[in-house]
DNA sequence: ATAGATGCAAACTCTTTGCAGGTCG
DNA sequence: CGACCTGCAAAGAGTTTGCATCTAT
């Protein structure tokens, strides 16, 4: 089910809701796969048959844009997360599996995550995104925009 | 130039240190802008016209497996690293480029970056590698097999 | 009514592979 | 000399796009 506040909010920006969009965004939100557009149109298409994987490609690229959706690269491909709040992920490098986990301290967590949950941390790395100096503007402070992860394509995760 | 311990180490493993491969290996050593194989290609052909694509892919992807090289996925593909020491990345969500920062606390560098480097970090990321509670042996410790690239099929996802 | 969205198929980009011939040790 | 490696071309995998048609609003 999409809730109201998610409604409005696409029709604010002049998006529409149409049954695909809502079936795509219901299936990644039911999941905590983290899954790629493969696995969401075949699950996509057990409810909406004639669906096309262009339509699913269209619109989990289009709601992660908007912030609907968090999206990550792979090295089989983008995956999408339902869950935009703040979380970090835990990859099992035996079955690929990619589990959340809440935000902490990385270097606290390395020890703290086996203990708590059966993940035995082996590596972990930490990516920063923002705006380097030659990009910022040269006068003064930037403007805090809480920017969802939308306009530039180099969104490298 | 390629340091003697790394021949040593490639000979070890009864890999042979080609002109195409010693050129590879020095051209992703000598940069620190996380090539993709698209720009490893461009520079090694400087030197070695005749050099195929499929020759820098396949080296690249060896010598990350062997560990001579880091790699990692973004939007646009592959990306290697020849600074296999521990360190995090900044990347510039205007620009695209990724800077090596130094590794350290998440929390703390995120205050601390901007002063020192002209970064203003947005969001970070933090990733775990390792293995979860069902792949681990049921009995006692595991040790760290090199990953290979991509060798998980992810559970059908 | 109409801007936006969809389905289909073709196109694109990045990466891998088969194979005959070349090369390092 | 033999195992490993290379260049070339073709194939794969994931993702995007052009276009006619359809549909939320």
């Amino acid at each position: 089910m999409i809730p109201n506040k998610t409604i409005d909010a696409l029709r604010d920006r002049g998006l529409r809701l149409t049954r695909p969009r809502r079936i795509i965004l219901d299936v990644v939100r039911a999941t905590d796969a983290h899954p790629t557009a493969a696995f969401v149109y075949r699950r996509v298409r057990r409810r909406l048959p004639r669906v096309s994987l262009a339509t699913v490609y269209r619109n989990l690229q289009m709601l992660a844009a908007e912030g609907f959706l968090a999206e990550r690269a792979d090295a089989a491909g983008m995956r999408f997360d339902g869950n935009t709040g703040p979380h970090d992920h835990f990859t099992c490098l035996t079955c690929g599996r990619i589990y959340d986990v809440p935000a902490g301290a990385a270097g606290a967590a390395r020890r703290r995550l086996p203990a708590r949950t059966g993940f035995e941390v082996l590596d972990h790395r930490t990516e920063y995104y923002g705006r380097c100096g030659a990009c910022r503007p040269p006068g003064g402070r930037s403007f805090p925009t809480r920017q969802r992860r939308s306009n530039g394509k180099p969104q490298g995760l």
